[in-house]
This record gives structure tokens, C-alpha cells and sequence, in this order.
DNA sequence: CCTACCGATCGGTAGG
DNA sequence: CCTACCGATCGGTAGG
């Protein structure tokens, strides 16, 4: 029988358990992720991985919001002081692009892959993905908006067109990075970047 | 036991296995896709779902050759007798946009699918999916470079970033009709190529 | 956090 | 194309 473990160290657990639930998935896809892979990659038992979440969705939801946190830290908050509208647009596409150069999940961002993978199914983990992805595109939005009252941008720009030219981009960085590990992608990206956002 | 069956019948059941196999792939992926699930959604028992293939890769690789044809005659098939170079790509971007719109397939793109779900693993249907995409892009860059040529492109085009960002448009596309079922998408997809292609 | 176990399902095979 | 079956693994539970 194990000891009893302190609150931090069951934390510290779970929080491993997380971590690598991100790495694989985002290679494997959330689906593809399995509580006796984990238990094992992790030298565990199964019911001591599950003991965390109670079921696999759990398990996923806890996944999404670590990627979700992950995610914020790694491209909003480098973005540094910088002043909303096209200021943040522009800083807030380079750091979407470092973030991809810099591979901090083997299977590049995982929003793109678990929106792919869940686009066609439904329920919580859905919803989630979705949710999030709206959060990302409501923030392009606002600045785009932003950009234009202030004059930085055409009066005559239409903001969801913007934006999903912009997430083109991004989508398509993701592809050419991950599919054909193509290494001039991160400066085509910041090329259409600029020719969207001015130079 | 079952009565011997005709070379006819038995590719008949053979491509009812693969366009029933194309569909829930579409929806589930390609990993996603099981043979019980099969067998059952078409009356067969598993052994004879598997005597067509052989093994699971085997109809992974039979599904992905499948969509292929599906999607060459969908989208390059219905561009028409039309000019290589400019004219073709406006028409081949407008085919793509249609057969989105079309909705042919549940999940949207067989291909933007399983590009995701496959571009971390390794292994023959690894390989057959990035064949293909390898396939569609040198399609559009040889056109590209034609219209460049022709003079129907600036002369200082570059042709894999035209293709980049027409991809970008592409796949955005899929992603804003798949996941957030945004009607007004294949308009901006529209508007894209034409910003991209000229008026 | 463990062992031990559950029914269901996986891909695949033998034999006809 | 079927029945019958294989070992492995799935998510999950009981009980401690």
C-alpha cells in the first residue's frame, strides 16, 4: 500500500498526468490518448491515473484547459506591453509564429489538431474547443475593430473578413510545419502577416 | 454458408466497404474508423468486412485512394475546359469553395482531416496523405508559375508563397464551415482568392 | 495510490 | 462470405 500523500504531492501528480496527456495527444490526437498508455508512460496504475479525473472526458477537459493556459501563457503574455489595435495584431501574429517555431508540443498547436478531431462529434470536449476558439477569434476582433477606429487599418476593413484571413495563416503555418516540415513556412506566415497588416 | 459470389458482386460490396469507410472517416478519422463499427453499419460480419483488406491498414490505405478519386473529380473534374494559368486557378479555388459548400462529406475535407490527425505519426498512411497533398499544391504552384509567366501575375510573385496563402485560404474555409458552421464563410473564402487572384 | 477484476471491443485468424 | 475464436487492450469499478 502507498503512503498517504499531501495535498502538493497529489497535485504534482495530477499535474504530471496532465503534461504528458498534452504531449501525447497532440501527436495522437485526445482520442487517441488512453488511460493505459498514461499508466504506463508514467509508472502508474490505470486506476491511479483514473483516480484523478473519474473518466476519460474528465481526463480531456483537464487537457484542453492545460493546453488553453498553455496557449495563453506562450502567445498573449509574450506580447508584452505593447498598445491594443494593429500594434497587438502585428505582435500578437509574430508570437503565434515563434510559438510554432519553437515547437513546444511535437504535434504543434494543439487548438488546430483538437479542432479538427472534434469538429465533426459533439459533447463536452466539443464545446470546449470550440469555446476556446471562439475566445481566440473574439480577441482578433476586437483589436482588429480597435485598429480601424484608430485609424490604422482601411475605414473600409471588414473585421471577420480579417480575421479569418488572418487564422488562414495561422491555419496554414500549422499544416506546412506539421505535414511537410516545410522550414521557410514561419517566413511566408510573417510575409502574409504583414501584407494584411501593413508592413 | 454464403453462395459463391460473382467478381462484379464482390468488388460491388468491396466499394460499399469503402465509401461506407469514407464516411465515418470523415467524421471519426481514419484511426477512428473500426472494422466492428463496419461490419455492423453494413450487415457483414467482421471476417468478411476484413477479407477485402486484409488488414486495417490495408482499408485505411483503400479509403484514402478512394477519397482521392472522390476528390479529383469534385473539384479538378468540374473546373472545365478553362485556361491553364490564371484562369484555371480562379476556377479551380471556386470548385473548392463549391464542393465545401456541397457539404459531399459529413466531416468537410478527407484530406484537411487527415492531414491532421496523420501529420505526427509515421507509417504508410502517413506517407500516402502527404503524397497526395504534395500532389495539389505542385498542381496550383504549376499554375501559378504559368500565370506569372502568361502575365496575368506580377512577374515578382513568388509562386510557394501564392500557394501558401491560397492554402491558408483553403483550410480555412473547412475550418470556419466545420467547427463553427459559419454560413458566411464560403463568401470570405471568396473574397480571399479574389484579393489573392485579382479581381 | 495499489491489486484485481469487469464486460466490451479491438484487429486479426482458422477453417470452411 | 460466414461462425467461432484468439490475445490484447479499452474505460472503468471494488475494495483497500
Amino acid at each position: 500500500m502507498s503512503p498517504r500523500k499531501s495535498v502538493a504531492e497529489t497535485q504534482h501528480t495530477r499535474q504530471r498526468i496532465v503534461e504528458r496527456s498534452l504531449a501525447i495527444a497532440s501527436v495522437e490526437g485526445l482520442e487517441g490518448l488512453t488511460i493505459g498508455r498514461l499508466a504506463n508512460e508514467l509508472g502508474m496504475s490505470k486506476a491511479g491515473v483514473l483516480g484523478h479525473f473519474g473518466t476519460k472526458v474528465s481526463l480531456q477537459l483537464a487537457v484542453v484547459d492545460a493546453a488553453a493556459t498553455a496557449f495563453t501563457e506562450e502567445v498573449p503574455r509574450r506580447v508584452g506591453d505593447v498598445r491594443p489595435g494593429l500594434p497587438y495584431l502585428r505582435a500578437v501574429c509574430e508570437a503565434w509564429v515563434s510559438y510554432l517555431e519553437r515547437r513546444s508540443l511535437p504535434g504543434g498547436c494543439f487548438f488546430t489538431a483538437a479542432a479538427a478531431e472534434f469538429d465533426g462529434r459533439s459533447g463536452p470536449v466539443h464545446d470546449a474547443v470550440t469555446a476556446l476558439n471562439a475566445l481566440w477569434q473574439r480577441d482578433l476582433r476586437v483589436h482588429v475593430r480597435r485598429a480601424v477606429t484608430a485609424g490604422d487599418l482601411p475605414s473600409d476593413t471588414d473585421p471577420d473578413q480579417l480575421v479569418y484571413e488572418l487564422m488562414g495563416v495561422m491555419l496554414a503555418l500549422n499544416h506546412f510545419l506539421q505535414l511537410q516540415h516545410d522550414e521557410a513556412a514561419p517566413a511566408r506566415a510573417r510575409r502574409a502577416f504583414r501584407r494584411l497588416l501593413g508592413t
